[in-house]
RNA sequence: CAGGCUGGCCGGGCGGUCGCGGUUCUGCAACGCAGAACCGAGGAAAGUCCGCACUCCAUAGAGCACGGCGCCGGGUAACGCCCGGGACGGGGAAACCUGCCGGAGCAGGGCCACAGAAACAGGUCGCCGUGAGUAGAGAAUAGAGAUUAGAGAGUAGUCUUUGACUAUUCUCGACUCUCGAAUCUCUACUCUCGGUCAGAGUGAAAAGGCGGUGUAAGAGACCACCGGCGUCCGCAGCAAUGCGGGCGGCCAGGCAACCCCCGCCGGGAGCAAGGCCAAGCAGAGACAAAGUCGCCUUCGGGCGGCGGGAGGCUGCUCGUCUCCCUGGAGUCUCGGGUAGGCCGCUAGAGCGGCGCGGUAACGCGCCGCCUAGAGAGAUGAUCGCCCAGGCAGAGCGUUGGGAUGAAGCUGGUGUUGAGCCGCAAGGCGAAGCAUCCUGUGUAAACCGACUCCCCUCUGCUGGACAGAAUGCGGCUUAUAGGCUAGCCUGAGGA
RNA sequence: GUGGCUGUAGCUCAAUCGGCAGAGCACUUGACUGUGGAUCAAGGUGUUGCGGGUUCAAGCCCCGUCAGCCACC
């Protein structure tokens, strides 16, 4: 895991809160799901459908979105709860891809500065 | 060297950087963080098709039902798995691969479309026999008729007049001919009763084959040979079975991956098993019965036997266990609450060597090793170098030609054909190519072919299928590429 | 982890006890019409998911396999 177990989402009602009430973007490799939450930090949930492949091709695709976040999560404004849904594509994305993707759409949904790229 | 078959094995490596899970240790204002060390996916972890271990249900019991399996022997904890062997098929030139194997001879039911007389033994045609009828033919007879020889009688005539002859009439009439009943024989047809399956162009399949004897016709009815079956004996083998011999009777179609019969095996559920802790919630409805006896008693009651009732043991019966017999308890049904933590949870039918036994699967002994345990689910990302391999090319090399004259050059021939002409068919035709031919030419002559294999080098490329979730043994499926052992076929060389 | 269902023509579905694989829609051709539609007539639909086996014969029976779907704890 590049994301350490406390800034995880693991609770499945929480998928389920984040899923139900926060705001969707959606990118063709990723969707992500925001919602604001009373915690301190930033939590994240992943999630890989059957849709997306056999159980290497989901485990690649959570992976890539967990070494995407590496270096974006202390960027990101606290209080927030984050969920990341892979989509078919991006099994077979390379981690510069999938981090372009990522940032676009944390970009979009005012988490994260655009002058805080590094 | 090429193609193929079978078995076994591997299925990238090293380093840097950023990260993840676990264990241990250390530190800390210390129950959660930090640091360090060590460990951290597979041959299939997959599909979940079998078999076990383990846990709970009763200590896992009996019978039936149901399901599975089915040549023989062995291996194993067990198996539908594996090894060895056998019978009968299928594929291949071979190495070899592959299917199937209890019972359809007496336990029984069912099915076998179409075609065919018939799908299993009955009925049909046919063949044959008995009897009856009809028709025809034949034989012989009774009988009838005709006629002749002949016999008798009458009449007339003549004469040779007790008679003869001629004519004629009547009666009888052998033989012959014709007709011919009953009877017998034969033939044909019809019917009855019976024998029979040799034959009946079908079909996937029709009561062993062939030859003979035999018979009214036929038939294993009988005989010889062959085939198959059963059984006995001998030999080989633990056995399935094989080989050889004797005897028996030819009653015996196929399908049990149709029901079924026989034998063997299987109790059910599954780690979300199951145990403990914490937290939390709301109850509602239905329901059976029968007591009695004994012992003890602190006189409230308790224990036990018999009897009754409810329920569990995943379909039924037995058997067995728990509870109850008037308590506000039990059982059942519906509803409500909780999806947190710990254990189970990884030392095992374990792995690696060596030795021994066994054809083998495998077993035994000794030594050594410790090898993932997550829980939204950890082993990844990226960079560099290397490596197996693939593709392309070159060198060396291999091979062929060469004082019977290489290369080069000139010409020929062949080939190819830019382009041009023509409506088209077609024609002309530059440059090129050629291990060919002619001439020229000459010696440290040189030239061509091939990169399949081996050696060296360069460039490009390059690693599949796929992720543990209680563990294990198998099966099946996916899988780039490679290593290795043995074998088969073909070609070449020595 | 466990249990079950389905796979047949381009699409939606049939096929009795194993005996010539069929229906509707769609498609093609022709007729009708000035043209099209409708109508009428004719026509082809096919590796029964795949691979084996049993049987004289398999969509159906048996085994294996692949894909899709559903349900339960």
């Amino acid at each position: 895991m590049q994301v350490k177990r406390r800034f995880r989402l693991t609770r499945s009602s929480d998928f389920q809160r984040v899923r139900r009430s926060g705001k969707s973007y959606a990118h063709p490799l990723i969707v992500l799901f925001v919602l604001a939450s009373d915690a301190p930090g930033v939590r994240v949930g992943l999630a890989a459908g059957r849709t997306v492949g056999n159980a290497v091709r989901r485990n690649r695709a959570k992976h890539l979105l967990r070494a995407a976040m590496q270096e974006l999560l202390p960027k990101i404004l606290p209080g927030n709860d984050l969920l990341l849904i892979a989509r078919q594509p991006l099994a077979s994305a390379s981690l510069t891809l999938t981090q372009e993707a990522l940032f676009t759409l944390l970009r979009r949904a005012r988490l994260i500065s655009p002058t805080q790229d590094g």
